[in-house]
DNA sequence: AGACCAGAGGTGGCTAAGCCACTTCTTCAG
DNA sequence: CTGAAGAAGTGGCTTAGCCACCTCTGGTCT
């Protein structure tokens, strides 16, 4: 098995890529900082600026920089995001089962529950609220009230206090997201009360320091959401596959 | 099949990403199929050839292709496996702790080890055992140990049925093998002895079905490996700092 | 003085045509 | 039947250039 270290062929596209990994090891590149130009940086590693180009697109799908037509390059400064296309592509390739990924969202989120109600900030307590009263207030709008359902889950994630974790959620609940955009609208009263107060149960034991509780709550809900999920999916659906999403 | 001719912002190398897509989705593509060659991949998609390559370089990062020069572009039929660079990178980028690391493992793992308890096929068991097998014959074998510490880890993932949490363990764990990779020659023989041991345990946990047995020796053997790493990272360190890793 | 707007320069997005190194399959000689 | 030489096809990379867009500057108008 290679770990191939290519005598020749430098793989000049690979150059690029190697060449902002340094810069970013050295600190000269850091979240929010914008990357020498395309042409200038061709220049510097001494490859044309279509193989720029080429290993910026590399970079650009590992979520590391980002380009904006006529301004520039940049390093997103925003949480650190790991590529959600490629679970996307992965997912469609070896059609994973809806189990499986309830599964990997259990495991993650589960643990990351438990984090946060050890570790979580007055800040990252005061939005977690926030947000469940954000899905009180909205159970008449579906499409709002899925939103502060993400940003809940987002809001736990980002209070385990560990960016791996973060990341690997967000990953994962990107594609929950895409899923239930399309069943949302259907949704009734009586399952949305019972969400939002589930939230809620999880949000007090979080907040009261409680992180078996918290790992407990955080299962049973996304065992119901589960559960939920799949009688939706046994009813006659409306719709048909959505087309490609992705809009940022 | 000339694909959608937005007369706005097509945004052109996306419209090449989006046509493997629906081609792998309309199950034309599928793990191991050879994709239309570059040329004639732009005529269909009615784009120029280097934006079909910039739509292609985004698809290899994503680990959705793999070209091969002289050959043609590939899509892997091996085991999913999410990009591995952008944890690198994002790891870089907000220079995550040790302890963050060790942590997302543990969350990980822990529970693959317990998932592999309940669902390990016969196959998968003896690709274990091989393994701590193999650990028990290469203590004196430094980066081979390593190796089948590697297959190990990897094996209890495959093993646990669930091909999400395998390819973020298979993502998590390509972080451990670079940093192991260099304190890996130091290790004294009690320490390989102790380890090899824990795997040992650990099979047979999952040979035995015991899934709590097996979620706890793995929870333990993963916090003892994180108090050698610091024992080790606090020796007097005869290496400067790993420039770049990765080469793959 | 301040708000506003037009223009120039810089930036990434894309196309065109072409050469090279490599892989693969075919074909022909032994 | 075996093996070697060739031809065709493939991705990797370059040079040259046009375009749409952003941003900042420097001036004008109120």
């Amino acid at each position: 098995m290679p770990i191939d270290v290519n005598p020749r062929a430098a793989d000049s596209a690979a150059t690029v890529v190697a060449h902002v990994r340094t810069l970013i090891n050295r600190g000269t590149l850091g979240p929010g900082a914008r990357l020498p130009a395309e042409r200038q940086l061709a220049r510097q590693v001494g490859v044309s600026r279509p193989t720029v180009r080429a290993g910026l697109r590399t970079l650009a799908a590992l979520g590391v920089v980002r380009s904006r037509r006529g301004s520039g390059t940049y390093i997103p400064d925003g949480p650190p995001t790991l590529g959600v296309e490629a679970l996307t592509f992965v997912a469609a390739l070896h059609n994973f089962s809806g189990d499986d990924f309830y599964e990997a969202r259990r495991v993650l989120e589960v643990a990351a529950a438990g984090m946060a109600a050890e570790r979580a900030t007055p800040e990252q307590l005061a939005t977690l609220a926030d947000e469940v009263a954000g899905l009180f207030a909205s159970m008449t709008v579906r499409q709002v009230f899925l939103v502060h359902d993400i940003n809940f889950h987002r809001g736990i994630a980002a209070a385990s206090g560990n960016p791996i974790i973060a990341s690997l959620v967000e990953m994962v609940s990107a594609l929950y997201y895409d899923r239930r955009r399309a069943t949302a609208e259907r949704a009734i009263d009586r399952d949305l009360h019972a969400a939002a107060d589930a939230h809620r149960r999880i949000y007090q034991a979080i907040r009261g320091r409680d992180a078996e509780r918290a790992r407990q709550l955080m299962h049973d809900h996304l065992v119901e959401a589960r559960a939920y999920q799949l009688r939706e999916d046994a009813k006659p659906a409306p719709r048909s596959v959505t087309r490609k999403g992705a809009a940022r």
